[in-house]
DNA sequence: TTTTAATTGAACAGATCAGTACATAAAGGC
DNA sequence: GCCTTTATGTACTGATCTGTTCAATTAAAA
């Protein structure tokens, strides 16, 4: 199969891109780092910033379905999930591997709006924020859909802080507001 | 004076790394928009490096500075202020020019822990926190420390929120979370 | 005016960037 | 065995990167 070399090249094109940034990767460093070579980089994507897209969407894909399905673990009724959904983040703050959000980062590096990494990078949020609606409203919220939007903004919030000072705390922070939220919206 | 053209070169260069990245920008691209020399540039900055670390100190006292004073023109309690807050950071995200949090950014291009850069990020955040927890333990929050950390996760996932999406509603929806937050904590 | 300091422009070095060309080497199917 | 596909290694192009050098120019001080 030809196109398992192409999964290969993307999940460890993935991996560096998330841990050293986009601008800061080189093809030369991908060759080396992958021990893959060049000629093969190049048949399976035109350019780096094809390849670049490609790491994203494959991110998009593996992300939020690792995140809904340790979602999922933690219970069945929508309350214990959503709540659940911040120990599923602090985990992930506590892994050594964690550099912040690939999406958040991505924008950072290309700022031009409307350019094709944006675009992803808002598709992914919006993808996972529909998972987060649907189980907001079966909490029979009374506001749903801006309970949602701040659940969201405790997730980005808490991704990024858990980056810039660490993860200590951070997660279970934002799980208290997003549980006080939740009360007051249930009432 | 010297020192007028390094903080000429300060100025300029600031601005740039804000809106493109610091990585994407050049010392020829800076001579190029900012029409200062490149001799005059390596006068003042011996390296690219010294230059990005002198505009994140510039952009921390500017930019605390500036959100100080509008939030104090917010009003003199400190509700309002830390409300008033989020409208600030709403006029903030409208602004053309706005592109993220500088800090964020650097800190997602430069993603080694214990560089300078981080360093600078974190002392920023740290600083501003200390502010925003006057104003909290000002309002006899029950908990200050905790409505502090959440206020500060509201206002970073906002920042993130509004570059990924566009600041439609965005600070509105932290504001309100924040109200509610403060409302438990005060009865 | 004369002298001194500050600034510029432009060329340069050496490294690295994205991307190409091509000849060699494996690998798999028949 | 043979043949085709797939992958590798290496060298190369031309552009761009950070940083340096130095003579010419402007501005300020005397």
């Amino acid at each position: 199969m030809s196109s398992s070399k192409r999964e290969e090249i993307l999940h460890k094109a993935l991996d560096i891109f998330y841990r050293d940034g986009f601008r800061a990767t080189g093809m030369d460093k991908l060759v080396k780092e992958t021990g893959i070579s060049k000629t093969s980089m190049y048949k399976y994507f035109r350019t780096k910033d094809e390849l670049i897209l490609a790491s994203l969407r494959l991110r998009d894909e593996l992300f939020r379905n690792s995140l809904v399905r340790k979602i999922e673990e933690k219970g069945d009724d929508p309350i214990t999930q959503i709540l659940g959904f911040f120990d599923v983040l602090e985990e992930w703050f506590y892994d050594p591997d964690f550099r912040s959000c690939m999406f958040i980062k991505a924008t950072g590096e290309y700022p031009e709006r409307g350019q094709p990494v944006n675009n992803i990078a808002a598709e992914h949020k919006n993808l996972f924020g529909d998972y987060i609606r649907k189980l907001v409203i079966k909490t029979g919220a009374t506001d749903p859909e801006l309970l949602t939007q701040q659940i969201l903004l405790l997730k980005e919030g808490a991704i990024v802080t858990a980056h810039i000072h660490g993860p200590k705390g951070v997660a279970q922070n934002a799980k208290l507001a997003a549980s006080a939220l939740l009360n007051t919206n249930l009432n």
